[in-house]
DNA sequence: TGTACATCAGTGAACGCGCGTTCACTGATGTAC
DNA sequence: TGTACATCAGTGAACGCGCGTTCACTGATGTAC
């Protein structure tokens, strides 16, 4: 072999990595062969010792999007205070670094439509994903784990929702309003007397702030 | 002229219309010139007589989109009483009927990271859109002027992001759970006074379903 | 009222570019002897 | 230890299809006289 082992496996994966990024900013028509390749530094005949299809490829790209979310989640979680664990995600989550890149954030809100869009298979596999991200955010919660779990749902439907509503309205005071709102919101949901939550959720929002 | 003064405004108004449909089921590279004009009863020819490009259809097919989802929300609230047409709304969004026909449903799940992809001048209008949906729901919701918007606000993050999870999740239980707490959290937002929240949640989650 | 001409939405063939895919080839390194 | 051969990631030219766009043409109707 002219490489060593492990190298068409570091290949493999950074032409993964880069399209992944590629595939959030720009969509998954957004990136083509010839220029993935490029960047990963080689030329695009090479591209079917790696695929089958561009399609295998963007599938790839999409659960490694997601694995990174997930994977970042749980370190953050891992580096993080019980106390501040759900807060800590959901100001990191809804911070104008999240929104302003694309690129290296979750993939929700920058693909969840084109998922959406794709066969029950592929969708499967995803919503098993998005099912990671709900059992992962229902343990910083109180409650029964039922409450829990649904709470966390409607945490991450307002997340992601938010993401979405800030990127269309840009960088301008709109799109800061956005992450506003939407922070106190998912941090309402964390707290577990009604009868707190407006002084609570006014302390959690300054803090992010 | 071979067709009457008003023929050529319908023949466009119709691909437009249908372009609008095609865009929100396949997203903006799902829609061919020629498939959409023959949808239309046309042939691809003709296509140049009422559009500069491509783009340019797609664009007036997004604002189309937004046009009639603001223009569904204004008529639901006309044929709704003032007491209940937020949870009419909220209702209306987060239904299976809609989380199932993207194609005749609301624009931004649909297709808003896509136009967040877009340049500024484009972007800018739909957030200016946007806004017309959260006067049009701050409308419904109590508190002043200020807090009704910023709740307006949460509200529509909570719907779009729940219909996007619910459209990933698919038909299935994880899909309707996500509409249900969707629905919930986003009635929780009309209710004025925190201490009476909590019963007041259940009260409009029943009627929801 | 009738006739000749102008208009222009729509037709369908053709063009050409981009892009996914294929393929014969390269050349460095691993393996067999 | 050295030599011949096999392997295979990567190269770059070429192919071919889809699709946006162009263009010469049609033919029904409006307008001018």
């Amino acid at each position: 072999m002219r490489y060593s082992k492990e190298h068409k496996a570091e290949t493999h994966a950074r032409i993964v990595k880069k399209a992944s990024v590629r595939l959030r900013e720009r969509g998954a028509h957004g990136i083509g062969v010839a220029d993935l390749m490029k960047e990963a530094g080689l030329t695009h005949g090479g591209f079917y010792a790696h695929f089958d299809s561009r399609e295998a490829l963007v599938v790839e790209a999409f659960e490694y999007a997601m694995d990174r979310s997930i994977a970042r989640w749980r370190q953050q979680s891992a580096d993080t205070t019980p106390e501040e664990r759900f807060s800590s995600i959901v100001n990191a989550y809804l911070s104008p670094q999240h929104r302003d890149n694309p690129g290296h954030g979750c993939a929700m809100p920058a693909l969840g439509a084109e998922i959406a869009r794709e066969g029950p298979k592929t969708r499967r596999a995803f919503a098993a994903k998005l099912d990671d991200m709900i059992g992962l955010l229902a343990e910083q919660l109180p409650g029964g784990p039922d409450r829990a779990r649904k709470q966390a749902m409607a945490t991450l439907a307002t997340l992601m929702g938010t993401i979405l509503m800030a990127r269309i309205a840009g960088t301008g005071e709109m799109s800061d309003e956005f992450l506003k709102v939407g922070r106190d919101a998912a941090l309402a949901h964390a707290m577990p007397q009604p009868a707190t939550r407006r002084t609570a959720t006014k302390k959690a929002a300054s803090r992010a702030s």
